[in-house]
DNA sequence: AGGGTTATGACACCGGTTACCAAATGATAC
DNA sequence: GTATCATTTGGTAACCGGTGTCATAACCCT
């Protein structure tokens, strides 16, 4: 080939687009068509898409132009037959709150944007004893691509262990390093919690009261620790009488505010350890004919869209969670594109202050 | 095979469900597989999991029965591949509030729970002008087995085109009748609309607002007019200068009801066209220094899970969204199943009176 | 010209489907 | 009882659109 000259090698480049071109109306081309315009066999066209280095640039050079002008990209599922790995991305979650959820899918979705990869949502449910099974079934059928594992499903071990198992990638996001190493975006939980402390104690208030997430969340106690150790930074200590556990719910958080309200000694700032029970602790405020701020300050964790629609605005740590969701989603892809990516992600979580907190009531009296 | 005696065939099949028992540690069967332990060939395995009648009683059963033994499921790519058409049920969306969406999600995923069928999100951007192309681009790679098109998507007539030019199954969620008829779900926007009227005029107010959605949402009309009509039946007129065009979102919601604040004649009640603007309506009432229900009453529409989150609990219109996800897929997937359902699943919405309308105040002297 | 890359293609395979043909069965006629 | 024909039933081969393996052709160097 390589004594044909320049002009002849520019000429049937040209003749193979053209006759790429014409072919064009005739619907969606597969690899065939390439290696039929290109005069190549297909394992060479499928080379090239690969970016193996076994094809001469020439070569390459002519494939790809055809591509190109036909505007091709291989068939999702022939290729998921042919690598028994398939488009999907799977978004596990086990979340009670949507708006974690929503934030999460879109970050996901504009990373996934570009990509040919589709986004598929798989919801557990702790409930369901089969869950683990179900998940499975659905791994071994739909072979995914990969993984994304919030809070708190990625804390399972025994659910990436089951991963692992399958040969499905995952990527991990938490609060605090787990356990077992791997890809994962890391949120410092603890000390976006340190920030609300401080933001209290600047403001003046001593008694103090936390409600806690759930125990199976890993960012529950993460919360509780980051938000002790901004307190002691201030001299002031947690009172264990002032922290009451819920479960990351608006109810439970509604209910969580009640019992501090009318306990021994009544918290002039509350630090709730997401968006949902500071909304939940909203009501139990007003319903005992409180006002917020200046009666009882309020800070949330999460920054999830209600916290701006609360009247007063709530208060709150921002988790940039879109942006930990494209990160994951990212992560996940990199690995496709072979490129090195570092393991771990890190997000620092910041206080955004609004209107939820104030200086404490003068004491009475 | 007909000369063998009963017990012969009884035995016959043990021995088959036998060696399929003893197949299934190996990993995932595929029909090769049933096949050779079925003694038939793979096409006739692929006639009995079609249910094509062609295919001898007693050979459907000891099919059946080495499948059951075996849990073989047919592979989804491969069989995509052989079908162009794949098990990937799309949500393509383009709503702006996020509670509606997570409904309508876990909607979906109820109906697909025990199927093959996987739940992919396509969000679509009326800025981005090439949001058709996507679309198209990834219903040719991705041959999904249908779309679900809630507002405002539904109402789209050059995508829904676009859809039937490709050959794609949808189901349309939409108030009130579109153009061309299809299989859809209906919702008697309309009716709620008129409910949250009636339940207005009982409580004695005439000076009554309404926020209007964007015109682009055919439901925003719809519920103006049902509610325009409930109006009318207790001879309440709705004052145009009382009514104010926003966006569906929060932010326009609150400016709506600031317009209305201060307008010429204060509304003593708000029917807001949506929750979203109805939480903007809150908060525009409270920084007015005003009080819900005592000042101003306010209504939504959709009960969203914010309506339970206010404080006071909002008065809203319910719309059985998550039923309405469930009842779009199972329309969906009903024809695959071969199964004659309804063309038109109809859902009428009802009031739920909480805390954020009373009577109106007293005339002021 | 021989030897060691490098580039390419032939062929089988992934797990299903359809198209088409051959064998088996059953009904009917003789 | 058997020949004839229509109807079931089952098998073979090719295909969907890619990928892996391996043999061979082309190239470069000494």
């Amino acid at each position: 080939m390589s004594d044909k000259s320049k002009p002849e090698l520019e000429a049937e480049l040209a003749a193979a687009v053209q006759e790429a071109a014409e072919f064009k109306l005739q619907g969606r081309a597969t690899i065939n068509d390439i290696a039929r315009i290109a005069k190549v066999s297909k394992k060479t066209v499928s080379r090239v898409i690969n970016d193996s280095p076994l094809v001469k640039p020439r070569t390459r050079e002519v494939v790809k132009a055809i591509i190109a002008e036909l505007g091709y990209t291989p068939d999702p599922q022939a290729r998921a037959l042919a690598l028994r790995r398939s488009y999907l991305v799977g978004l596990v979650y086990d979340n009670p709150s949507p708006q974690y959820v929503v934030n999460m899918q879109r970050g996901i979705l504009d990373a996934l944007e570009e990509t040919d990869f589709q986004l598929v949502l798989r919801p557990v449910s702790r409930a369901d004893a089969n869950y683990p099974g179900r998940l499975k079934q659905f791994i071994q059928h739909h072979k995914p691509f990969g993984l994304i594992l919030p809070p708190s499903v990625s804390e399972d071990e025994e659910l990436t262990q089951m991963f692992r198992d399958n040969d499905v990638d995952y990527v991990r996001i938490a609060s605090g390093m787990l356990d077992e190493p791997s890809r994962m975006i890391l949120t410092h939980d603890s000390e976006g919690a340190a920030q609300a402390a401080r933001h209290l104690c600047a403001l003046g208030h001593t008694d103090i009261a936390h409600i806690h997430g759930p125990e199976s969340f890993r960012s529950a106690p993460e919360r509780r620790n980051g938000f002790q150790r901004g307190l002691a930074e201030a001299g002031v200590a947690l009172n264990p009488d002032l922290t009451v556990e819920a479960g990351y719910t608006f109810d439970s958080g509604l209910q969580a505010m009640e019992r501090l309200l009318y306990g021994k000694r009544r918290p002039t700032a509350v630090f709730a350890g997401n968006d949902e029970m500071a909304t939940g602790a909203y009501v139990a405020v007003r319903k005992a004919g409180l006002r917020i701020p200046e009666d009882v300050s309020i800070v949330g964790f999460d920054d999830t869209p209600i916290a701006g629609r609360l009247w007063p605005a709530l208060t709150t740590v921002r988790l940039p969670i879109r942006e930990m969701g494209q990160a994951a989603a990212r992560l996940l892809l990199a690995q496709a594109a072979g490129v090195v990516r570092e393991d771990v992600i890190s997000f620092t979580p910041e206080i955004v202050v609004r209107e939820s907190t104030a200086a404490p009531p003068r004491k009475a009296g």
